[in-house]
RNA sequence: GUCCCGUUCGUCUAGAGGCCCAGGACACCGCCCUCUCACGGCGGUAACAGGGGUUCGAAUCCCCUACGGGACGCCA
């Protein structure tokens, strides 16, 4: 096995990989599950590759095996350090990290060109002189005539003595031209096409920089993968690379395509549907283990389970519970499950998150007391919202400051609620301000006034938050204190 | 155009010949709980794409049609 392509300089001293150390024992190198995410950069990780990703992680850690990442950066022009970086935040986030150190393609140009010409040695690659316009011709007659777009083979058997001079040839893949390829899909079943519908793949361009498919084959063979779970979008091309192995002699890993993901309209998952990057998920306040949850159970169940935390999906995630449809995204569901998840959250973590999210916010006051009032209230508040910017803005009002801007519904509560206010200070007054006593304060204001225990406790909500929403009055009292209650239900009196 | 794949409530799915006049979850609609908002509880609307077979019996097996998706590059 030959790792040396390894590019450690790009991601040392940016973050701490889970284990450097590759750990290669005596075992038995086919018998490990070797799975790997082999993503673009192309400038954002979206929930489909994510998902894919997902897939290959729990795959590999159900049966005890690896997970790697290789960076397909072999389009110079699109890929950058950049974006490099938002997949590997995007898995950081994900908690996806993978087991080794991510490959580079591009670092591994020389193998490719090596295995290419030990192809052609071998007789099952040949040069192929033709021209771009040549090629374009060949496609336009051919679609013309209604025949599908193939490369024909006139280089297959020419003498190269005829090669026009001063053109760089590429080499082309001499595929079988009769009989089928079959390929066992874990998830699609078997899968068969007949060999006349393949044509001659380009494997080496004519700059000698190895063409995608090819390069897939010869990474996925030297890093010893076992399973190649990806996108359903590459079925059709594991035909071609399925000659490649052959080709090579090289035993084939186990292939398992799984269905696309589609936006609400069932169309290709595009920006115009909303939310596409896992960051983009995170700014809008979705958990890493919420949106793992609910990308895991897109394509895949496992009876009614619904909610399911890593280990379980660990111990429950297999192939054989992906189903073969695309699925759409349902933000709706997402949303839902973000809730559950926030609920189960540990507190002080999100008051954290809350913190830095309303940090910056004008008219904020986000010293160690608003904060403590945060992380005090944070078992009511996370009952209470869906995603952390709900959470946040839900929290905002125990770090304001007076005057407090009140909206129209709490303006109007506030109207005539002088008396009501006065009284409730007054009681409160006499209180240690813990939320028992409050409730029982509250009561005992409402029976006195001959009100309804909501007809006090709804002022009071608007006098202390600006609005007509927030945790239980009472502990929403104990939460912001004496001092600045008496002073909120003095401003609003 | 050619090839490949797919099709169970609006959405995600359970279902691998009788347990299914199809179960769960989200969304939606009622009711309950209740100081608001949530949470929670209870109940409801809602699907086997269509047509042929096979079988005593089909959502489950076969064929056809329709629709959807994907692939057909010296892109990845």
């Amino acid at each position: 096995m030959d790792f040396k392509g390894f590019a450690f300089n790009r991601v040392q001293g940016r973050r701490p990989w889970p284990s450097f150390a590759v750990p290669q024992p005596a075992k038995p190198a086919r018998m490990t599950v070797r799975t790997r995410f082999a993503p673009s950069p192309t400038g954002l990780l979206h929930v489909g590759g994510a998902r894919t990703a997902l897939f290959n992680y729990l795959f590999a850690r159900h049966h005890a095996g690896a997970f790697l990442l290789r960076i397909e950066d072999t389009d110079r022009e699109r890929s950058t350090p950049a974006a490099v970086d938002v997949i590997l935040d995007g898995l950081d986030w994900l908690g996806l990290a993978p087991d080794e150190p991510p490959l580079f393609q591009s670092t591994r140009a020389a193998r490719h060109r090596e295995v290419a010409e030990a192809m052609l040695a071998a007789g099952r690659a040949y040069r192929c002189y033709c021209s771009a316009a040549e090629l374009a011709e060949m496609r336009e007659r051919a679609r013309a005539e209604g025949r599908p777009p193939r490369y024909d083979g006139r280089w297959r058997d020419r003498d190269p003595a005829e090669a026009p001079a001063g053109v760089a040839p590429v080499i082309r893949l001499r595929a079988p031209r009769e009989g089928e390829t079959v390929v066992e899909d874990l998830v699609q079943g078997e899968v068969r096409v007949g060999n006349a519908e393949l044509d001659d793949m380009v494997i080496l361009r004519s700059d000698g920089s190895p063409t995608y498919l090819h390069a897939v084959v010869v990474d996925d063979h030297d890093m010893a993968i076992s399973h190649v779970i990806r996108g359903d979008d590459h079925l059709t091309n594991t035909f071609r690379q399925a000659q490649v192995y052959e080709a090579m002699g090289w035993a084939r890993p186990a292939f398992a395509h799984i269905p696309l993901i589609h936006g609400a309209d069932g169309a290709k998952l595009s920006k115009r549907h909303g939310a596409v990057s896992v960051l983009e998920f995170r700014d809008q306040g979705f958990l890493p283990e919420a949106l793992c949850n609910y990308l895991l159970r897109l394509g895949w169940g496992h009876g009614d389970a619904e909610v399911l935390d890593r280990d379980e999906a660990v111990r429950l995630f297999d192939l054989d519970g992906v189903g073969r449809a695309a699925s759409r995204m349902d933000y709706a569901k997402l949303t839902h499950l973000n809730g559950v998840w926030l609920r189960q959250a540990d507190d002080e973590r999100l008051a954290g998150e809350v913190v830095s999210r309303l940090s910056g916010r004008a008219g904020l006051a986000l010293d160690a007391v608003a904060e403590a009032r945060i992380r005090q209230l944070m078992p009511e508040l996370k009952e209470r919202a869906k995603t952390l910017v709900e959470l946040a803005d839900s929290a905002a009002f125990l770090a304001r400051r007076l005057p407090l801007d009140y909206d129209a519904r709490a303006a109007a509560l506030l109207a005539d609620a002088g008396p009501v206010l006065a009284a409730v200070a007054a009681c409160l007054a006499a209180t240690d301000f813990r939320a028992v006593e409050v409730d029982a304060g509250l009561r005992q204001v409402a029976e006195m006034l001959g009100k309804k225990l909501g007809q006090v406790a709804q002022p009071v909500r608007a006098a202390l938050t600006g609005t007509t929403t927030s945790p239980g009055i009472d502990v929403t009292i104990a939460a912001l204190g004496r001092d600045e209650t008496l002073a909120r239900l003095h401003a609003a009196a």
